[in-house]
RNA sequence: GCCGAAGUAGCUCAGCUGGUAGAGCCACUGAUUUGUAAUCAGUAGGUCGGGGGUUCGAGUCCCUUCUUCGGCUCCA
């Protein structure tokens, strides 16, 4: 007998070689029904695979990540099957799942794959799937495994096994197909529910672009039809976001094709969003003790020759700008820290200045590869809401903390209610690669995670994820449709410092190094304003909204009433705009709805008499007649409720 | 940067096998003076991304270049 040990600490014991599947079965017959895999001792197995000795398991269904994943996994495995049945001769490369759904890398010969025959794929699949066929584990010898394809001639398989050690090879096989396979997999295909296959890619044999270019087919699949319908609409409505769509209709920003590539242009209506956002971070960074710095667009060869940046990216940026007589020569700045760090040197610090915080709204430019660029998510000159801290080491976990609440601040006043905190540390065990003392950075990662933890954040700790020069904190935001978004960096830095041999007098009267912090809340201005758009599909804050209300006139006798109206709104700060057009009130509500003007304001002759204004939300309807300074204060409430919340 | 696809009016798109561009929306003008998601009529607007070539003739075929999109690779 062995002892299992089930996620709520109870032991069981059963049989030597019985398998999860079967002890899900002793549990509960629903429960077995929905297990897809399991993990043992903290590794995924099948759920079919027998179970040997004591051990800890949890049951992975459709609610696991590593359940899904699973699925996917095996769904690929069933797309190769379907592929393999309608195009024979087709050489199999790898078909591992992905964050949704998976994909199968495909050398289909010379007769290329056409997205017309996605549906016959799906059909095939189905077919196969409703076989409920299992999905069989052997452990193969290299030798054998090699053999196997070296009759169909299967150039990837083949390398893949190349590169496998002895012993550790598997096949598993589902009805008639077999595939080379770490696993693991479902139990059978039966689950396999609902099919899609969504697109068609090229993508190069291990990523190598001197290597065959095979074809990528990516594709989803649900237990449930239902699930599948639901996908459908999700992608549906991220199209409707997109925001380089959204941009565009509600005149926010745009790219011209002589200004270049990746330097977007903001109209009046999205600059003024921007100076908004603007705004509404210098208030909030005033008052958490920084101070505006300024320096310029473009900083000497030396600059970056101190800091180590043209070493790394000196052949990779935009190349430099050089001066007529002396031949001196300047880049464009791709990032803030090296001059900020010069002002860091300008005056003497003692350790009674400390922390030290600069910020500035730095625009920086940085040479992106032509097939990079999209949208405003990835330019190639953006403004960053850049702060560097400067601080001892005891400081970090105060300083931590305070721009946590400082990128908090702005998720509630956008409307992020859906986040996380991933931590990134050290490699556990490979140590040689990252610069600054050990002590420090002990010191360092265990003030990341108490800050998280004092903050009452939900966190995950990636190891391995720091970059060389320090540990960082990021923030994963959920947007309004599940999307996933990194938003707000904390990074601290050990290498400018030394590099810039930063220092500050001690208590001791000695002279020490300062710990550096990055931190952007926004990111960039262009990103941010990229993900707000998708997040909210244009419907912005009432705070940061282009106009607040449309004044509607019904015909032009009351042109003049609605442009008192208009003034007397201004006079209480509210954004709003007269449609004077000689239309049709329906016509100028519907324009106005599309416009995604979050407040209507209907101006007829009951109106003009009244000394009043009729009032309409935008998506919901009529909210009735209201007095010009109510109707003001509801919208000045509305606001000041965030304001409040978040301050 | 690499592979593939696309680029026609401000926007969304049509234009078959080569015979010198068309619709809707937007804008403008006029009529209408309107009560909660599209009033009617008219007008204007394009060297068909740029350059080169083939041809009697190119939006359409070929070459080249730029931009965008989908991926790959990359992201201080």
């Amino acid at each position: 007998m062995i002892n299992i040990t089930l996620p709520d600490g109870s032991v069981r014991q059963y049989p030597e070689g019985t398998s999860s599947l079967a002890i899900a079965k002793s549990i509960s017959e629903g429960l077995a029904r929905n297990v897809l895999a399991a993990k043992v001792n903290g590794q995924v197995w099948d759920a079919t695979r027998e179970i040997t000795s004591d051990s800890t398991l949890q049951l992975l269904t459709w609610n696991d990540t590593e359940g899904k994943s699973t699925f996917w996994h095996s769904s690929a495995h069933l797309m190769a099957e379907a592929l393999e049945a309608l195009y024979p001769g087709i050489k199999l490369a790898i078909g591992p799942p992905i964050e949704n759904g998976f994909y199968y890398d495909v050398d289909f010969g010379d007769t290329p794959l056409s997205d017309k025959e996605f549906e016959k794929i799906e059909a095939k699949m189905l077919e196969l799937a409703k076989q409920d066929n299992a999905f069989v584990r052997a452990e193969v010898s290299k030798a054998d495994a090699l053999s196997r394809y070296e009759k169909t001639n299967d150039q990837y398989k083949l390398e893949l096994i190349n590169d496998l050690q002895d012993g550790s090879i598997t096949f598993y096989t589902q009805g008639n197909f077999t595939d080379l396979c770490r696993g693991p997999h479902i139990p059978s295909t039966g689950p396999i529910k609902a099919i899609k296959v969504l697109s068609l890619a090229g993508a190069y044999w291990r990523g190598n672009e001197k290597n065959k270019q095979l074809t990528r087919l990516y594709g989803i699949t649900f237990p449930k039809a239902q699930e599948l319908k639901d996908y459908l609409v999700m992608l549906e409505e991220a199209r409707k976001r997109d925001h380089r769509k959204l941009g565009k209709e509600l005149e926010l920003f745009t790219f011209s094709e002589k200004v270049g590539a990746g330097l977007p242009l903001w109209l009046p209506k999205g600059a003024a969003m921007r100076e908004r956002l603007i705004n509404f971070m210098k208030t909030a960074q005033e008052k958490g003790g920084y101070q505006q710095v300024a320096t310029p667009h473009i900083g000497n060869k030396n600059l970056y020759i101190t800091s180590g940046h043209y070493e790394k990216y000196g052949a990779d940026s935009f190349q430099p700008i050089k001066t007529p007589a002396e031949g001196e020569e300047f880049f464009l700045k791709p990032m803030n820290c090296p001059h900020h760090c010069e002002i860091y040197k300008a005056t003497p610090k003692s350790y009674r200045d400390l922390p030290v915080r600069y910020a500035e709204f730095g625009t920086v430019y940085r040479y992106e590869q032509s097939g990079e660029l999209h949208g405003l998510t990835r330019v190639r000159g953006f403004t960053q809401d850049d702060a560097h801290l400067f601080c001892t080491a005891d400081q970090v976990k105060e300083e931590f903390k305070k721009v946590i609440d400082l990128v908090l601040h702005v998720f509630k006043a956008l409307g992020f209610d859906n986040y996380t905190a991933q931590v990134s540390l050290r490699d556990k065990v490979n140590r040689a690669k990252y610069i600054g003392s050990e002590e420090n950075w002990e010191k360092a990662e265990r003030s990341i995670i108490e800050a998280t933890e004092e903050k009452g954040m939900k966190t995950v700790i990636e190891y391995g994820e720091a970059a060389f020069y320090g540990p960082k904190l990021d923030f994963m935001v959920k947007d309004a449709i599940g999307r996933s978004w990194q938003l707000g960096t904390i990074q601290v830095d050990y290498n400018l410092p030394e590099r810039f041999e930063l220092e500050y007098t001690g208590s001791d009267n000695k002279k020490h190094r300062p710990v550096m912090i990055h931190r952007a809340p926004f990111g960039s201005l262009e990103r941010f304003t990229a993900v707000l758009i998708e997040h909210t599909g244009g419907k912005f804050p009432l705070w940061l909204t282009p106009e607040q209300a449309m004044i509607l006139p019904i015909s032009e006798k009351y042109n003049d009433y609605a442009k008192e109206v208009c003034d007397s709104l201004k006079s209480y700060d509210i954004r709003a705009l007269v449609d004077e057009r000689n239309e049709k009130i329906g016509k100028k509500i519907r324009d106005a709805e599309m416009a995604k003007i979050p407040f209507m304001i209907i101006i007829g002759e009951n109106e003009q008499n009244d000394r009043k204004v009729s009032v309409r939300k935008q998506g919901e309807g009529d909210l009735g007649s209201f007095e010009v300074k109510d109707f003001a204060d509801l919208i000045n409430d509305e606001i000041k409720k965030i304001v409040e919340v978040t301050t």
